[in-house]
RNA sequence: GUGGCUGUAGCUCAGUUGGUUAGAGCGCCGGAUUGUGAUUCCGGAGGUCGUGGGUUCAAUUCCCAUCAGCCACCCCA
């Protein structure tokens, strides 16, 4: 007999049987559905990309973390490591018939073949959501209400929503005259609160060749702390002088104004204490994102903190200018789906089911089987999901399979209720059940099951 | 990519200072109970100790490599 091939998977990318699969659908179809309700488009682009799109600014690291292969047609391609980069060069190719403004939402795999750790796999899957041409605040301020709507929507417990902007640090940076040291300095900053304030100092000097003054002036920036009007009236003494400064703490005073009215105050109230501080002015905020130049943002779970980010964004000058002489300014976020779903499953906030069906029926009486599949078709059309057992084995078993599967409700149906036509309903949580008749196309039954799925 | 820790049944783990047939709990399958699932009792299946090499009379145990997971660094457009 042949060797058997052992059955495994690469490094960094995963099966999602259905106990993951299913919280993972819900949380696309909830990120799909508040996203919808902004006017957000879907849209999709190709995984694979000729090599030169991706490539494009791309830095060192980039150039690291990049699957790349030449496909059977000699062409230098590499697989799509994050969605801005193909929306990029997707609106450089077609917003002439998009129009301008232009907001859609894509939700897709990307890929990187980095180091894999909790919550950091090298296929994962990334929910973007852009409003390309405008310099409006609107859709800065818009991104922050979608983000909150988001999370709250996915029952993740309490959140936070990091905001700063570019333009404060930026500011500083100019008037320090440290500009030219501006990723450095913001590599070492970002690092505050997981090194101390000592180290970042360390750091900034050897790596920045900050003085001990320029070094002051960062930290008492990006070691504000308060309420988000201190901090903004901080940070604008900070800045003053400096146009950009001044002009990103006026941009981010308004757009958190803007945020706390759209809220509704009823709303607000009725929101634990610690909720109504969750968006977050978070001067330190300013990683990664290159190209972010307005508005940028940054969500963490209270609960789960060290998990990172989930969610972050933020507002660009020109997205596509590598492809287009076009200037095409835009602002957009991202939920991490696969960190997100790492931190749930972390917090027990994962629902263990695996059935998609709420209603079970027991395969009971053998020669039965057209009558309660054609039960099984009434309940369906009433919009109930129904799973039918596919064979006639003990009821006893079958009713241990509906149960671990987390069935809500069994149908119990023999010889005997089908000559009475009627139904034991039984409801699996309690283990009760109730004897509903279900002729007359089923209204009574239906009622009955929908009460219990209601509970 | 660099460094560290880990890998024994489906799951969580024990264990062997190198020595006969590698254990437990939970889970799974069957029966007690041929019309009712989470309890109870009885029985059963399931492991080449991650994989490959080396040292040894003998390796699951020691050594090396490799794969995978976790942690830190790096980084996260």
């Amino acid at each position: 007999m042949p060797e058997k091939i052992k059955p495994r998977t690469l490094k960094g990318f995963r099966d999602y049987p259905p106990a993951t699969m299913i919280p993972r659908e819900w949380i696309i179809e909830t990120a799909r559905r508040v996203y919808r309700s902004y006017g957000f488009c879907p849209m999709d682009t190709p995984s694979l990309e000729h090599l030169e799109i991706l490539l494009g600014n791309g830095s060192e690291e980039t150039d690291k973390q990049l699957y790349r292969f030449e496909d059977h047609g000699g062409r230098s391609v590499g697989l799509r490591f994050d969605l801005t980069v193909p929306l990029a060069r997707f609106v450089a190719q077609h917003i002439q018939e998009l129009g301008t403004p232009y907001k859609r939402y894509q939700i897709a795999n990307v890929w990187r073949g980095e180091n894999t750790q909790r919550g950091r796999y090298r296929e994962f899957m990334q929910c973007d959501f852009d409003t390309i041409g405008t310099t409006s605040l609107s859709a800065d301020i818009e991104m922050i209400l979608v983000i909150n709507d988001l999370l709250s929507a996915l029952h993740v417990g309490e959140f936070t929503i990091h905001v700063n902007h570019r333009g404060i640090l930026n500011g500083l940076l100019e008037k320090l005259d440290l500009s030219n040291k501006a990723n450095s300095v913001l590599r070492a900053l970002d690092k505050l609160e997981k090194i101390g304030e000592d180290r970042v100092r360390k750091e900034l000097a050897e790596t920045a060749e900050a003085t001990s003054d320029q070094a002051d002036q960062l930290l008492a920036l990006t070691a504000l702390a308060g309420s988000n009007e201190a901090m903004l009236a901080e940070a604008e003494t900070l800045t003053a002088g400096n146009e950009t400064g001044e002009l990103g703490v006026a941009q981010l005073r308004e757009a958190l104004a803007a945020v706390s009215a759209a809220l509704s105050p009823e709303a607000q109230d009725a929101l634990p204490p610690e909720a109504q501080n969750r968006i977050q002015f978070a001067p330190s905020v300013c990683r990664g994102l290159d190209y972010y130049t307005g508005i940028v943002l940054e969500t963490t779970l209270d609960e789960l903190p060290s998990i990172g980010s989930v969610a972050s964004g933020g507002r660009y000058d020109n997205l596509a200018d590598l492809y287009t002489k076009q200037q095409l300014p835009g602002v957009g976020a991202s939920l991490g789906l696969d960190r997100l779903l790492a931190a749930l499953e972390e917090l027990g906030r994962l629902e263990q089911t695996s059935t998609t069906a709420q209603v079970f029926i027991p395969y009971f009486a053998a020669d039965r089987r057209n009558d309660y599949l054609k039960l099984a078709t009434h309940l369906r059309e009433a919009g109930i999901a129904v799973e039918f057992y596919p064979e006639a084995k003990k009821l006893g078993k079958q009713l241990q399979y509906a149960n671990r599967r987390g069935f809500r409700i069994a149908l119990v149906i023999g010889d005997d209720e089908f000559d009475a036509g009627e139904c034991q309903v039984k409801d699996l949580t309690t283990g009760n059940s109730k004897t509903v008749a279900y002729t007359n196309h089923a209204t009574a039954l239906i009622a009955e099951i929908q009460s219990i799925l209601a509970k």
